[in-house]
RNA sequence: GCCCCCGUAGCUCAGGGGAUAGAGCAAUGGUUUCCUAAACCAUGUGCCACUGGUUCGAUUCCAGUCGGGGGUGCCA
């Protein structure tokens, strides 16, 4: 597909005034901007730049350039010290229908990343202990950006990192020693540990030994003690397999499993190495690397008791991902509170020499609290997640039936009405999750997570769905939607909603880049609303054979609609229903 | 104490040197003999936390202050 703002700054940058300021096509790409009011044109170049160059005011160089450039454009115009450009409407809808169309599912993609190896690390949820609506995000957010990063050219390896190993073990092995029933865990093995953790901070602060206890059965654990490593295998995969249910809910996969344990073998290594290259200190009995001098304090790498923390796990996971997957980017998909952490072991990476430490890259997020304080896994304040997801599917059941479409409609499907309602209720949850800069914190609400009007995931399906019907309909009609006459498409809804399909590539791309998929989220909901206004605006179907080719004009801009929002919602991993 | 992040409409949040600062929710009014009303249209609100600096121009960049959150050696 052309690129209309590139374009336009090459012609803006071929003028000898602006070649004799020292601006090349780039530099003049990058001032070119979007105005914010449609009213104004489709792109702007403002002026300001030059005047201390070209020594005139700014308004008056305006009017220059645009002289200048008018011979060869019709769509070009001065507002102030701006530049504004036209697009001719007609050529753009042809231009940009044609490339959905032909590109299809991967509209919005490219080969930018050239096949470049990048590895994702999300979720890497704590074994033993619930998902929580606090995990939501490192899980979401994460498969959204490797999905984008796919989408981008790059071959992404996903990994979660789980958390199978550390004192919180050893919490576990000496609180089921004491109290815990084989059945128990085997009946439902995640509350169960869950209440028994619980059970071992009560006690524990009656007893501050069990701590000790606890600490000394990580280190048996770890030394390789037979009943200790036998007791932590059985918690492992027991809870895993109440993990993959809920990924299996939200459509979530992984390349890898390999947690903190597979690098227990690998830390010796780490902590020779250290040693040898004189990062090692002593300190009060344990060993650190001292990095005051860059202002990021102590980082302890071994306890007093030779066991080892997980800065250790960390730098020895990136080296073995160095090694085995030589990547291009590490990239890491976890909680703003850690982010002293990252920096302090990525600090030590480059220490060591390794010049690919600025390769692995925190992206960090907010978290999640609820309106009566912070969640804790450990005091029992916590909303489940699967509650959550389960809440929201439940009551878009109740909308579904109770609109009725669906069910009369696809009576014959039988279970229609369960599948969309998972795929709207979970869509929405995982929706709202992406829609905000990932930095926020936030405050869990009921009351908004399971809100369905305006900027939500139903929103935008519902958008979908329409898009789907109209085209259903379209065909038992025996209209194409394939041509027709683009001229049709020169309103402005028509056009607003082309702009924002034209775009929908250039917000996957910034996504990416940025590890936000709430640029993209953002440009979704634009487009649905771009394509709402446009359904109201203008009447899509007609029957009347005079009007076949603006009709199927319609249609074509339907179908693009459909595809750009399926496009983007399929990289944010939300279904896209054809009906609700 | 020190370090990091955040502070924009009643609420939740976009925007991020430049043209009158935007959405959604909530509120009010309107739109269905017409392609799905989970929709559309209309109406109102802002010392963009404060103070100073850089700049032709700052809500945006820089410094400081205040407020909120997080982190700050034997958890992850």
């Amino acid at each position: 597909m052309r690129d209309y703002g590139q374009e336009i700054a090459a012609r803006i940058a071929a003028l000898p005034q602006v070649k004799d300021a020292g601006l090349d096509a780039a530099a003049v790409a990058e001032i070119l901007e979007v105005p914010q009011d449609a009213a104004m044109g489709d792109f702007a170049f403002p002026c300001f730049r030059l005047a201390k160059a070209m020594r005139k005011a700014p308004q008056a160089i305006a009017g220059e350039l645009a002289d200048a450039l008018s011979p060869d454009s019709c769509g070009v115009e001065v507002v102030g010290a701006y530049v504004n450009f036209r697009l001719e409407r007609g050529a753009f809808a042809a231009e940009v229908l044609a490339a959905v169309r032909e590109e299809g599912a991967a509209y919005g993609h490219s080969g930018l990343g050239g096949g470049r190896r990048v590895i994702v690390e999300y979720s890497s949820p704590n074994i033993a202990k619930p998902f929580h609506i606090g995990h939501i995000r490192s899980t979401v957010i994460g498969a959204a950006i490797a999905r984008i990063l796919a989408a981008l050219g790059y071959e992404v390896e996903r990994i979660n990192h789980l958390g199978d190993y550390g004192t919180q073990f050893g919490k576990l092995i000496v609180a089921y020693r004491r109290f815990g029933s084989k059945d128990e865990v085997e009946a439902a093995p995640i509350a169960t540990l869950l209440k028994y953790y619980v059970e071992f901070h009560k006690q524990a602060e009656q007893d501050p030994s069990l701590e000790e206890e606890a600490r000394a059965a990580f280190a048996a654990l770890e030394r390789g003690a037979e009943a200790e490593r036998e007791l932590w295998a059985w918690f492992r995969e027991e809870s895993l397999k109440e993990f993959t249910a809920v990924y299996d809910m939200l459509g979530i996969t992984f390349d890898s499993y390999a947690g903190e344990s597979f690098y227990s073998d690998k830390m010796r290594r780490i902590t020779d190495e250290l040693a040898a290259k004189g990062l090692l200190t002593e300190s009060e009995g344990a060993q650190i690397v001292d990095l005051d001098d860059c202002g990021l304090g102590k980082a302890l790498i071994k306890k007093s008791d030779g066991s080892t923390l997980y800065i250790t796990r960390d730098i020895a996971a990136a080296v073995y991902r160095k090694e085995h997957y030589d990547f291009h980017k590490n990239i890491y998909v976890v909680a703003s509170q850690q982010d002293l952490h990252f920096r302090q072991w990525i600090k030590i990476v480059e220490l060591m020499g390794y010049d690919w430490a600025h390769d692995c890259v925190h992206v960090p997020f907010g978290l999640v609290r609820l309106a009566d304080g912070a969640m804790s896994t450990r005091t029992g304040n916590v909303v489940f997640l699967l509650d959550v997801l389960n809440q929201a599917v439940e009551k878009t059941r109740a909308i579904i039936v109770e609109k009725g479409v669906l069910t009369d409609d696809a009576a014959e499907d039988g279970p229609a009405v369960d599948e969309a309602a998972a795929e709207i209720g979970i869509g929405a949850v995982v929706f709202q999750e992406l829609h905000n800069n990932r930095i926020k914190d936030y405050v869990f609400d009921w009351d908004k997570a399971l809100n369905f009007d305006g900027e939500t995931g139903p929103y935008v399906q519902y958008g979908y769905a329409r898009a789907a019907s109209v085209l259903r309909k379209a065909e038992g009609m025996g209209l194409s939607c394939n041509n027709g006459d683009t001229a049709a498409l020169t309103g402005d809804a028509a056009f607003a909603l082309l702009k924002k399909i034209y775009e929908l590539p250039q917000a996957v791309r910034e996504a990416g880049e940025k590890y936000e998929p709430s640029l993209l989220t953002r440009h979704v909901v634009d487009v649905a609303q771009a394509f709402s206004a446009f359904y109201h605006e203008e009447r899509i179907l007609s029957d009347d054979p005079t009007e076949r080719g603006r009709t199927e004009a319609k249609l074509a801009l339907t179908a693009a609609a459909k595809q750009a929002i399926g496009n983007g919602l399929a990289l944010l991993g939300v279904a896209a229903p054809e009906r609700m």
